[in-house]
DNA sequence: ATAATTAATTGTCAAATGATAATTATCAAA
DNA sequence: TTTGATAATTATCATTTGACAATTAATTAT
């Protein structure tokens, strides 16, 4: 298989997904917080504990305005931030409890969204689904 | 298979594909624009031939808003905008022969991090990677 | 033919985001 | 222990994006 074909699919399979994504978010994120901070509260959920480099760097986002979005959703105690005893100049950050509800309440407004557009499923199919998603998850889309 | 989990696979799935785009997407995009329009011109590079409305809805945008980014695009002559015969209220509008170019250089930056990234790809994993993406975007990704 | 819709545009203001310089605190190495 | 590097913060200004009202032109329905 050429690689520039190869690499044409993946490309095409992104855009879809952010298409998909699109969708899917319609009224679904909580409007006490912006896209962007949306984004981080997203990158924090699903990695447990970060710090404010690994956000900035991870969504492209210099360090002075990471600071101040995370500083935001301090003061909106949807985050909490603790010094580290290894290195006193890092801090990990993570969901406070009010943050963690906050993203449960918008996914399941996005699973709302989703069972609608993609009606019943079957047993089969869902098994289909996630073994695409492993494959992918293990070649590609490094968690 | 429960509903809640496969969902809940998904989503994660959703969000490793974005901190992958994330990843990506570093030093690729053209400085002539902005994320946004990034995001509209990848939009129209997909789907050929759109209007206004459907930017707009798809993309998450008001159409007032959607109107302005896409004179801008026009002003740029990344894209050209025809009117419809059908109903002249509409119009379609497709990638100039610049825009193309434009999203095609950007893409082959995203290409060069990507197998940075990845390294080597053996024929059967691509094609195993490829029959992946074709079930996700049947079931799930429909483009 | 008139009225009611619809697609798109323009203009305006507020808010979010991007970019950059300067500063502080901590750590690591010479 | 001084020097240099790193993580994070603060402050500031420019640009981008969001929200909304008003308008125009074309279409559809009555």
């Amino acid at each position: 298989m050429d690689k520039k074909l190869f690499f044409q699919n993946l490309i095409h399979f992104i855009g879809t997904v952010h298409a998909s994504t699109h969708f899917l978010m319609k009224n679904a994120r909580s409007d006490e917080i912006t896209p962007q901070q949306h984004s981080i509260l997203e990158y924090i959920f699903f990695n447990k504990a970060v710090t404010t480099s690994q956000v900035a760097d991870c969504l492209n986002i210099s360090l002075p305005n990471a600071s101040r979005e995370l500083k935001k959703l301090l003061n909106l105690e949807l985050i909490v931030k603790v010094v580290n005893n290894k290195d006193r100049r890092t801090n990990t950050i993570r969901l406070s409890v009010q943050g963690q509800n906050l993203m449960h309440r918008t996914f399941e407004r996005i699973e709302k969204n989703f069972w609608e557009r993609s009606g019943e499923m079957s047993e089969k199919e869902m098994k289909a689904i996630i073994s695409s998603i492993k494959i992918l998850e293990k070649k590609i889309f490094i968690p």
